[in-house]
DNA sequence: TTGCATGTTCCGGA
DNA sequence: GTCCGGAACATGCA
């Protein structure tokens, strides 16, 4: 589920039901997923105080919490979900924040992502690696710039969180079938004219995504289809092709795109 | 039983 | 150094 408008979703869940309260204390049913400290060290570094304003950048989540941050990575499977006590926890429940009147819980099934505590930026940062601007946010002069010198495939550049952060399979494919743009073209073979198109895909779908709080399955979206058994162009009607392109499944429609 | 899944990282080879 | 493919990680489902 997770890419950047999904954690978008995370982000805003987060704030409405935890900003503000205090941690009591923090369950860790799955200690592994804890990343770069002991349960016992996370615990005792967060229990007494109170969530700040959650930020995201790219597909990252960003809890301050007292004068710590507590970072978050959904990986595939992940998600937050809030309960009033702990009578309705779920097995996949990793971490459990205790809260005064409620607690919040970073839930992942597959236990890719997990959660990490950072005392200052520069311990995020170490965390994280390095990450391009937000794909929400991104200026068409620097998107410019971040293609000048990228080589490789076009899909391959939209899912590298170092160039463009925040965009996934799904939202690579949205994006390239809006543009009219083959996912195996190489990035140097754009014209301006489809750079700039991509450009306004990009924003589109990321926007408009961004508005649902996830990839939307409306008429107008390869999502809606692309896990059908044999899926058709929302746009021209014609069949789908699927096949792997930078080490994922895409899907793009060989008749619009090219 | 096998293959596949919305993510990231590491390794080897071109 | 760059880029790509493949494997690994963990787990469930069709």
């Amino acid at each position: 589920m997770p890419e950047l408008p999904d954690v978008e979703g995370f982000r805003r869940f987060l704030a409405r039901h935890a900003e503000g309260r205090r941690i009591v204390r923090v369950d860790v049913p799955d200690p592994a997923i804890v990343r770069n400290r002991t349960p016992q060290v996370l615990g005792r570094a967060l229990a007494g105080n109170r969530f700040g304003s959650p930020h995201r950048h790219g597909k990252w989540l960003f809890a301050p919490v007292g004068d710590v941050e507590l970072l978050l990575h959904f990986g595939m499977t992940g998600l937050l979900s809030w309960g009033e006590d702990d009578s309705d926890r779920d097995r996949y429940d990793r971490v459990i924040l205790v809260c005064e009147g409620g607690e919040l819980r970073y839930n992942n099934m597959r236990r890719f992502g997990g959660v990490w505590l950072a005392r200052d930026e520069q311990e995020r940062a170490r965390v994280t690696g390095p990450l391009g601007p937000d794909a929400a946010g991104i200026s068409r002069d620097s998107f410019e710039r971040l293609l000048r010198n990228r080589r490789g495939g076009v899909k391959a550049a939209l899912m590298d969180q170092r160039l463009i952060a925040g965009i996934g399979n799904l939202l690579s494919d949205e994006i390239l079938w809006r543009a009219r743009i083959h996912p195996a073209r190489p990035v140097q073979s754009l014209t301006a004219v489809r750079r700039r198109r991509l450009y306004e895909a990009l924003r589109a779908a990321v926007g408009e995504s961004l508005r649902y709080g996830r990839v939307p399955h409306g008429a107008r979206w390869l999502t809606r289809v692309r896990g059908d058994k044999h899926p058709a162009c929302p746009r021209c009607g014609r069949p789908l092709r699927r096949s792997t392109i930078a080490g994922r499944t895409a899907c793009w429609c060989p008749h619009c795109q090219k």
